[in-house]
DNA sequence: GTTGCAGCATTTTTT
DNA sequence: ATGCTGCAAC
């Protein structure tokens, strides 16, 4: 007894803060080792705790050391614990920590010999964005025929993956022919795909020496066929592996993750698994009605109170849930929540648009996890071509990107820039020769030097200084410039490798690159899919439009639904303190049915609380619009005339308000033709039809043609 | 070339 | 419901 607690006394920090199941899976030695971590059991904790114990405990080296994650934001939160352990270290001393894709780069580009494949060390990565683009100019250049051209990429990496998608089509098109076209452009310029990383380390590590001691997995529920491939290739007999993951959360099998992954894994290394069962993050109730959801809950236990009932609430539309959102993001603030304790979680990206607008509007600040790459910002799209072309003389589709482009390029024509790469007389630009020459001169300078790429491309003669935007663009690349300084002298390069590296880098980390190059709010309700919630946490959750059709998705398939199911699961169990779950009366799209989600049906009764609102369901559609014109009166008192957004919508639709000073308004409606509007307030309007009578509208929705 | 019809989706997205 | 697309018929 005694013994044991002075053993515990010496056992460093991170490891005295882990339960007994957690300190099983970090002390396990097994060769394979599966840790089922059921959702909020501190998978990630387990997964740091691991790494520092080898290194720390078994003097395992970080390079004998892999960790894989999916996402950059995993991989930096990984980075940024070891480093608090190691403040010395830069990237360098971890060169095997990252995503799936930037350590196949980082090998590829380092211990694998590429040169079997018919590449060079200094390959560039192409993203999707480049893959379209040259496609698109192969299909006219070749006069390719290709159906469904506005689904290409869907339609190639869906060919890449040996489906065909439309193969009920009656006749073929060209698409296979501009696969092979692509592959062998991309063999020609010295690029490698997102795909091709992981397939080609997985060819050359097969055949290679690298063998880690270690392989460690985080989320090994998203895995693919590939990526365990690239796991398989990289063990040696001695290598030992540590994945972590919950099958209860695999809401990407659509894009390729594979169910039977964990069985997979058991079976091919004869894996020892372990559970994971306690969750910390949620409320008993919140557990259990997420426990509806699962297929086998018997394992997942909470040690939380039992904590406030889920409140299920209908709203008329969208737009009037919004504006109650609102208040109660207001009534939750003042009651001494942050808005960072706050989430909104939506099935689609569409549904944020009115979300976004009227928070803002009603001065709540909000961030909203959208998509956003270096391609959203058009300067930056051109000089990262200029910068590609530059790193990689092989690529010529880049050059012609580069050139032709209209704003901030030469605004060459095609056959302008193929004259030139053909290097005939005759042609010439001097971004073509900056942009050629740029090795030579990059190998006489210094990281230090960065800044002088300005002067060296002449940018102020492609941003027009005199243009309106001049200030911003140049803002843009200097701060993009700045960037590749860090991270050159982060990973102690020269300024030509550092360039390459780091321009390969943000085609692997785009988005990450943008977020920091934008000062995002510090406290800000969170507004996001409820696919970008996994793995994030709050105190009170709003999930919106459970609705049939919505939330779950009309779905095709048994597996389909299944998956809708873990997603709204991954949805619930966001939430620590309170979760809400609201639905349309009257949805906006056809294809979605008013009233509550069979998901809704499933929560156990005794778990909910349906608010007051909801009895609005039976009533009839005028006496539900009556209380929510009330309430919006209400409310309009405390809002500034100006900014409400419903004014200005009314001030856009009262074109006629001549007629409407005689008394008499006639609109016409697409469906009910002429009418006379009869009574108009803020959010409604009422119209007297011939032979249909009475009907009231949302003036949001409605399209009346005043006259 | 134009037109009409049948069949289909309508969504999630890291790297 | 609506819009897109391929495809056949004209």
């Amino acid at each position: 007894m005694e013994q044991q607690a002075l053993k515990s006394l010496k056992q460093p920090n991170f490891i005295q803060q882990l339960n007994e199941y957690q300190k099983e899976a970090v002390f396990d030695g097994s060769r394979a080792l599966l840790v089922n971590a059921h959702v909020g059991s501190g998978k990630t904790t387990v997964l740091i705790a691991k790494v520092l114990y080898l290194r720390l405990e078994k003097s395992v080296d970080f390079r004998d050391m892999i960790v894989l994650t999916f996402t950059n934001k995993a991989a930096n939160e990984i980075k940024e614990r070891i480093k608090t352990h190691f403040p010395s270290f830069k990237d360098d001393a971890i060169p095997y920590v990252g995503t799936f894709h930037s350590v196949a780069k980082t090998l590829l580009s380092t211990v694998l010999s590429v040169e079997d494949l018919g590449l060079t060390k200094d390959f560039t990565i192409m993203d999707p964005d480049e893959m379209l683009e040259i496609a698109n100019r192969l299909i006219i250049e070749k006069r390719y025929r290709i159906k469904y051209q506005n689904k290409l990429l869907t339609r190639l990496e869906a060919y890449k993956k040996g489906k065909m998608l439309y193969s009920n089509m009656k006749y073929e098109d060209d698409i296979e022919r501009l696969w092979e076209d692509i592959a062998a452009l991309k063999q020609a310029q010295n690029k490698m795909d997102f795909d091709d990383l992981i397939e080609k380390a997985t060819l050359l590590l097969k055949n290679g020496e690298f063998r880690p001691k270690w392989i460690i997995v985080d989320e090994f529920q998203d895995c693919d066929e590939a990526q365990l491939e690239f796991i398989k290739a990289m063990c040696g007999a001695e290598t030992k592996l540590f994945v972590v993951g919950d099958p209860n959360q695999i809401i990407y099998t659509w894009r390729g993750s594979d169910r039977k992954i964990f069985a997979k894994f058991k079976a091919y290394f004869n894996a020892k698994e372990m559970t994971l069962p306690i969750n910390y993050r949620s409320t008993e109730t919140i557990l259990d009605a997420a426990k509806a959801f699962l297929s086998d809950s018997s394992k997942l236990e909470g040690i939380r109170d039992q904590g406030s009932k889920i409140k299920v609430k209908s709203h008329y539309n969208p737009f009037h849930e919004a504006h109650y959102l609102a208040d109660e993001i207001k009534k939750l603030v003042n009651n001494g929540l942050t808005y960072n304790d706050i989430a909104i979680l939506y099935r689609t990206q569409r549904q944020s648009a009115v979300l976004e607008d009227v928070l803002k509007r009603e001065g709540i600040p909000v961030q909203v996890s959208v998509k956003k790459s270096l391609k959203d910002v058009p300067v930056l799209s051109w000089f990262v071509s200029v910068l590609k072309a530059a790193v990689n003389e092989k690529d010529e589709n880049n050059m012609i990107t580069a050139l032709m482009h209209r704003e901030f390029g030469e605004d060459l024509t095609y056959s302008e820039v193929k004259r030139l790469l053909k290097r005939e007389s005759g042609a010439s630009s001097t971004l073509f020769e900056k942009i050629s020459g740029f090795r030579h001169w990059a190998k006489r300078k210094t990281p230090n030097d960065i800044g002088e790429l300005y002067e060296y491309f002449a940018l102020d003669d492609h941003l027009s200084p005199t243009s309106a935007n001049y200030e911003e663009h140049r803002r843009f690349i200097v701060d993009f410039l700045k960037k590749a300084k860090e991270y050159i002298e982060e990973n102690k390069l020269g300024l030509y490798e550092g360039l390459l590296d780091f321009i390969n880098s943000s085609t692997l980390y785009g988005l990450s690159i943008f977020d920091e190059m934008n000062d995002l709010e510090d406290d800000s309700v969170k507004l996001m899919t409820l696919h970008a919630s996994k793995g994030l946490e709050f105190k009170k959750v709003f999930i919106i439009g459970a609705n049939d059709g919505l939330l779950p998705l009309r779905t095709k398939s048994h597996y389909e639904y299944e998956e809708e199911k873990r997603l709204f699961f991954v949805g619930m169990t966001r939430a620590k303190d309170e979760l809400e779950i609201s639905y349309y009366a009257n949805p906006a799209e056809q294809w979605v049915t008013g009233g509550p989600s069979i998901f809704l049906s499933m929560i156990p009764k005794h778990l909910i609380e349906r608010e007051e609102a909801n009895k609005a369901e039976k009533v009839d559609l005028k006496d539900l619009t009556r209380t929510i014109v009330e309430r919006m009166e209400k409310k309009e008192v405390q809002q500034t005339v100006a900014e409400d957004p419903v004014r200005v919508e009314v001030e856009h639709l009262n074109r006629g308000d001549e007629q409407k000073m005689n008394g008499v308004q006639l609109v016409r409606h697409s469906k009910y033709g002429e009418g006379v509007v009869e009574k108009e307030d803020k959010d409604t309007i009422t119209v007297k039809f011939e032979g249909y009578g009475s009907k009231t509208f949302s003036k949001l929705f409605v399209r009346l043609e005043y006259f």
